[in-house]
DNA sequence: CGGCCTTATGATGTAAAAACCATAAATATA
DNA sequence: TATATTTATGGTTTTTACATCATAAGGCCG
C-alpha cells in the first residue's frame, strides 16, 4: 500500500483506506492515537486543515510513515544525498 | 532526494535540505509559496506544529510531494517503478 | 570593523483546530 | 423491521498556528 498525497484532502483519504484497510473503527484509531474520534472524521473527510502533529499521530498508530520526493519524475541524474 | 519523516520535525529538516538544494533563501520560499518567512523558521527548526495546508504549500513551492507507506518494510527497497 | 543578507525570536490579534459533549445520520446486523 | 454500531455534525471552550511587525542574532564579505 502507497499512496501519494497532494493535499491535506488526500492525506485524510489515505487514512481513511489504511484504517479500514487494518479493520479498525474511527473509535478504535481514535484510543490508539489519542486523537479525537470526531476529529479523526473531519480530517478523513477532508473537512479540516488538520494540524501536522495530529496527522503524524494517525500515522504512527497505524504503522504508516511519509516519505518525501521530487514531484517530477525523469530527473536525470540522483542527488547523492549524505544524510 | 528521498527523504522518511516520522515527526513534524523531520518534515520541517526535509525541507529545510530540499530548500538548500535549490538554493532557496526563506524570503524566496516565502514569496514563492506564500508562507511568511518567520513561519517558515519555525517549521525548519520543528519549533512549531504546523498546520498540514502549510505544509503542502512548501511542498508543492519545492516541488516535492508525499508518499504515504507502510513503516518498517524491509531494507533495501526496489525500484518500484509506478508510471 | 561596519554594513548586508539570512535566519531566528518575540509579541499581538485573528482565525481555526482540537478537545469535549451531545446527538443526528448512516450503516450494519440480528 | 428494529436495534446496535459506526460515522458525521454541531456547539462551546481552550489551545495554537499564522500573519504581521519589529528586531535580534548569526554569517559573509568589502
Amino acid at each position: 500500500m502507497k499512496q501519494l498525497a497532494r493535499s491535506p484532502r488526500e492525506i485524510g483519504h489515505a487514512i481513511r483506506l489504511a484504517r479500514k484497510d487494518q479493520g479498525l473503527t474511527q473509535k478504535e484509531l481514535a484510543s490508539k492515537s489519542g486523537v479525537w474520534q470526531e476529529t479523526i472524521s473531519k480530517i478523513e473527510t477532508g473537512s479540516s486543515g488538520a494540524k501536522l502533529e495530529t496527522i503524524f499521530n494517525l500515522l504512527a498508530a497505524l504503522d504508516l510513515e511519509i516519505t518525501i520526493d521530487i514531484r517530477s519524475k525523469g530527473s536525470a541524474d540522483a542527488v547523492d544525498d549524505i544524510f
